[in-house]
DNA sequence: GTTGCGGTTTCTGTATACACAAGACTGATC
DNA sequence: GATCAGTCTTGTGTATACAGAAACCGCAAC
């Protein structure tokens, strides 16, 4: 959004601020900052190689982006990732994406969603080649995303859409999915592609809304099932749906 | 959200960059800094008294939030206002708001929502008391927000409303309203409160729906109105949705 | 043993200086 | 007279120096 380097792949030398944010963000979103880590500003110049100036500005942008907080003190830190967040973040996921999936069941060009309806019917089969069959999938979903951006045209909305992407990202390190869910998920994105391509608002967003129930409660069950398998004491009764106290 | 002054009203000598992200905010929203004006750093920095620094927080934070975009060679620029990015607010507005009272409905104190009510039912007769009616109206209007807010409790979706309600004020600017249509707002608003009262989500959410496309209309009513009272030519058939080519 | 106070240290917030790059202007040549 | 090239101006990107403030540590008193 910044820098425009759509003619050539960065051969632009790229600005220290830039470089400090993508790898700052980089880091935070695979986990290497983990949550609550806390980052000083002289100490974080130093190691990524730029001066304070720039390291500043890339942390502003951190900031806005919800990634980090600023402390009243000293630093900043890294933003936790509380389950109860991650309900939270579903339900402004759930209001973004249904109204995107309905606006592009309005505006789509067909042509674009039958080329991702066919790579999506290969995906069972892909997913039974391993990890790189699972990278190949991700990829597909980011195509999908991409051409719901296409469709909907609303740049508001779209960026709306990006941040949650962001913080989805991060939780999806949490809870990595496993093969089933993801041959389910296939399913529900055909769905919801064909509901786009018959130009169907209503049932592309009642697809999509089927398809984020499954997403969080698998997400949920992951992280509780995590959760056991480490130990971490959790009272029976909180067993479904455990309320851990939120941070933000 | 940086500052946190909660203990007494602005006492402390507030830091450079907030000084001038506010006040560079406030003059992009109030119309004073008009759409497409070009800043520039330093004359900028000297005009509100700060060093370059500050004032480059200050933009990077201004440029998150949509109000401006940074030029290719020289400066930023204030972001333009087009009558199809009003369209494309909304579409986003009401994904946000409807999920917003939905959410409310379901998870409401009810004593706030009853006050309100009361405040709302004496709407029509200040808004015959003229300007400071309105202006109190307004105030009536935040605390209903603020009330959402609340209710609602999900970080993430109130920060996606805020942002939507910065443009919002843009576009207020361009289209006052005039007194009959905030007399039907305030009905319409009466609705969506007593929805919220009676625990109703889906009533909520419809109410909203149809204050929404009503606000819509009326806002591009206006801006047409003024288009032509300025004698812009605008051919007869885009009368009723004039298409102006889109900044972003 | 605990609590409060003061000195010290370290970190942020801001200003400023410098380097590099992109336009603009001027002069020369065709 | 027009066009191109070189220089010059101007503005951003970055580094760094300085000042003020907040946290830590130690000491002392209760």
């Amino acid at each position: 959004m910044y820098t425009e380097t759509a003619t050539m792949g960065s051969i632009t030398p790229l600005r220290a601020s830039e470089r400090a944010y993508r790898q700052l963000r980089g880091e935070i979103l695979d986990g290497v900052l983990a949550p609550g880590t806390g980052l000083l500003e002289v100490e974080q110049a130093e190691r990524i190689g730029v001066s304070r100036t720039p390291l500043r500005e890339a942390v502003a942008r951190l900031i806005a982006d919800g990634l980090v907080a600023g402390r009243t003190g000293r630093g900043f830190e890294v933003t936790e990732i509380s389950v109860d967040s991650i309900g939270e973040l579903y339900e402004l996921r759930q209001a973004l994406e249904l109204q995107a999936v309905r606006l592009a069941a309005e505006r789509r060009d067909p042509q674009a969603f039958l080329v991702l309806r066919e790579q999506f019917l290969t995906a069972p089969e892909l997913l039974l080649h391993g990890d790189s069959g699972v990278r190949r999938y991700y990829t597909l979903i980011e195509e999908f995303e991409e051409a719901i951006d296409a469709a909907v045209v609303n740049p508001f909305l779209v960026g709306a859409l990006r941040s949650v992407r962001t913080h989805l990202a991060r939780i999806r390190r949490l809870a990595r999915k496993n093969s089933l869910r993801l041959r389910q998920a296939a399913a529900e994105h055909l769905l919801i592609i064909d509901a786009i391509i018959a130009g169907d608002p209503s049932l592309a967003a009642h697809a999509a809304h089927v398809h984020l129930h499954m997403s969080l409660t698998s997400v949920l069950r992951a992280i509780e099932e995590d959760a056991l398998a480490r130990g971490d004491r959790i009272a029976p009764s909180e067993t479904v749906y455990p309320q851990i106290s939120q941070s933000s």
